[in-house]
RNA sequence: GCUCCGGUGGUGUAGCACGGUCAAGCAUUAGGGACUCUCAAUCCCCCGACUCGGGUCCAAAUCCCGACCGGAGCACCA
């Protein structure tokens, strides 16, 4: 079977066994998301970065997901950025998230600023502080642990709701000192997870904020500005990392008591990123002490290192959808990433020959005028380059295949001709095609220098053909692999 | 330690809500081959999994219990 040509092999199954291929036409398992549960026609949706620094490809997750789900059924996406941490901001993300974000193709109908909605959350503390449900403490921190661990309630937890908001007051009005008091949701101090017993909702930080200088004093933990955030701006589904499970039962307390609805959880499993740097505090150490060039080094795991090695956007989304929505931790897959990438690819990428520690030849009687080369071996669109031969046209190989080579073997020049290694150099041996003999790449009057950048920090010098010049964007080098051009000089390597 | 969640081939997943059509599908990787002026692409073939032990049932990857393993959270980060 297998020595059959691929139409042989075709029209025997067609002949001999028809419902092979019935099967396949039946359906090309296309992988998609399941339904959500209670979508009543369109849905409000939401991704909420924390402005700590551009957006890495684990955010590309939740990003694409909630995308996918808004684009499958109407409705809205909010891009909430969540900065109510002012000591873990980088004012350039505010700018870089958005930038992200439609690179990746997200739609993002809206964009909240949390900072920028202070007085919402001071409102609807106030309301709660007036139920009865937030309490000013001023226990220190680790007497506060200790008795949530033993279920003992604080004794500001009774105290007079005026008490409560006088502090709340004098609080926001920057009268208290950081530490010195914080602001509690009672919740249910047997709760069996002591972390959801009396959680914080409100702490006094002097810190600047990038945004609002020394404007605000007190500030709204994640839990606290999260519920009331997905409340009013209408979230039907919450999609999610799974380290935020614990976050939802918190905030389901805010909804119970203010009697909102609650929006359809899901929460996705963690995916683990080897040998990928994501974390924004190492990133940024390492760019301030000069190991990275910037956000976008390639070595780095951020949207903009993928993008400027020439990842096509659609690689991500495909990669999860595929991944689903499942809580199960996983590994990140970059064979899979690449391969999807490459399927994208491959058919428009043009080819060119680039030759990493290259050796010059000369080739002794050689016996051409010129040489087209396709630029794609299927795709015609592409077109051909051409060469100007002369006898004495200097011709560069690499040296990981010429050393390999004994005088006496023969190799062939890709798309021109084939040459015998002699003891101190090169002949001409013919132009037509033999089988079975290595094909090499090869440039010919060998003048640009080409440095190809890895991810894992290394690189490749060698010389690249001229066109390099005439193009932009990605090329596949020969028996290297996808590069994606930065200059006429430079690039960067993108997957095999 | 406590709370919660989860365990399908090397990797990523489908199936599990309503047990039979699953001696388990797809993709990727490894291996073999066809084709080919790339060690690419394409095509064909092939290796490979329901964590374990009990239980319910005519029937369990799917339900129940236990063990084991893994992950997350554990309070002034998001």
């Amino acid at each position: 079977m297998n020595s059959l040509s691929p139409e042989e092999q075709q029209n025997v199954a067609l002949s001999e066994f028809p419902e092979i291929l019935q099967k396949e036409e039946k359906k090309p398992q296309e992988h998609h998301l399941p339904e959500l549960r209670n979508h009543g026609g369109k849905v409000v949706m939401r991704m909420a970065p924390s402005p700590s620094g551009p957006l890495h490809i684990g955010h590309s997750r939740m990003a694409i997901l909630n995308d996918e789900y808004v684009r499958r059924y109407g409705g809205e996406l909010i891009l909430r950025i969540e900065d109510t941490n002012p000591a873990n901001i980088d004012p350039f993300a505010y700018e870089q998230i958005p930038r992200d974000l439609e690179w990746l193709g997200v739609r993002v109908d809206r964009i909240v600023i949390q900072s920028d909605r202070m007085e919402i959350y001071y409102q609807e503390a106030r309301k709660l502080i007036e139920m009865g449900k937030i309490y000013a403490c001023t226990c220190k921190t680790e007497e506060f642990k200790a008795k949530l661990l033993k279920s003992i309630a604080c004794p500001h937890r009774d105290q007079d709701i005026s008490i409560n908001l006088k502090a709340f007051e004098n609080a926001t009005a920057g009268k208290t000192k950081s530490k010195e008091a914080a602001f509690v949701v009672k919740t249910d101090l047997d709760h069996p997870n002591p972390s959801v017993r009396d959680w914080i909702a409100f702490r006094v930080l002097d810190h600047p904020h990038p945004r609002h200088g020394d404007k605000y004093h007190l500030y709204p933990l994640m839990n606290f500005s999260v519920a009331v955030d997905d409340h009013l701006l209408g979230l039907t589904h919450v999609i999610r990392g799974k380290d935020h499970i614990n976050n939802t039962e918190k905030q389901k307390y805010i909804f119970r008591y203010n009697g909102w609805t609650l929006p359809e959880y899901y929460h996705y499993g963690l995916v683990n990123f080897p040998d990928v740097i994501l974390k924004t505090s190492i990133i940024k150490k390492g760019i301030q002490a000069g190991q990275f060039s910037g956000w976008d080094d390639i070595r780095l795991g951020t949207i903009m290192a993928f993008r400027k090695r020439g990842y096509r956007k659609e690689t991500f989304r495909k990669y999860w959808i595929d991944s689903g929505m499942r809580e199960i931790d996983s590994e990140f897959s970059k064979e899979i990433f690449n391969s999807i990438n490459k399927s994208f690819i491959d058919n428009t990428t043009p080819r060119l020959f680039f030759v990493r520690n290259p050796v010059v030849l000369r080739i002794d009687n050689l016996n051409a005028s010129g040489v087209d080369i396709p630029n794609h071996p299927t795709n015609r669109e592409l077109g051909h380059r051409h060469y100007d031969i002369r006898y004495d046209t200097r011709i560069a190989v690499s040296s990981d295949d010429w050393t390999s080579l004994q005088p006496g073997d023969t190799i062939r020049l890709k798309d021109f001709c084939n040459i015998r290694k002699t003891s101190d150099g090169a002949e001409f041996a013919g132009k037509e095609m033999v089988k079975g003999i290595p094909i090499i790449q090869w440039v010919p009057d060998p003048e640009i220098q080409f440095t190809v950048y890895r991810p894992d920090g290394t690189s490749d010098t060698g010389f690249v053909e001229k066109y390099i010049q005439n193009g932009s964007g990605l090329f596949q080098f020969e028996r290297y692999g996808y590069v994606n051009k930065g200059s006429d000089s430079a690039g960067y390597f993108l997957h095999r």
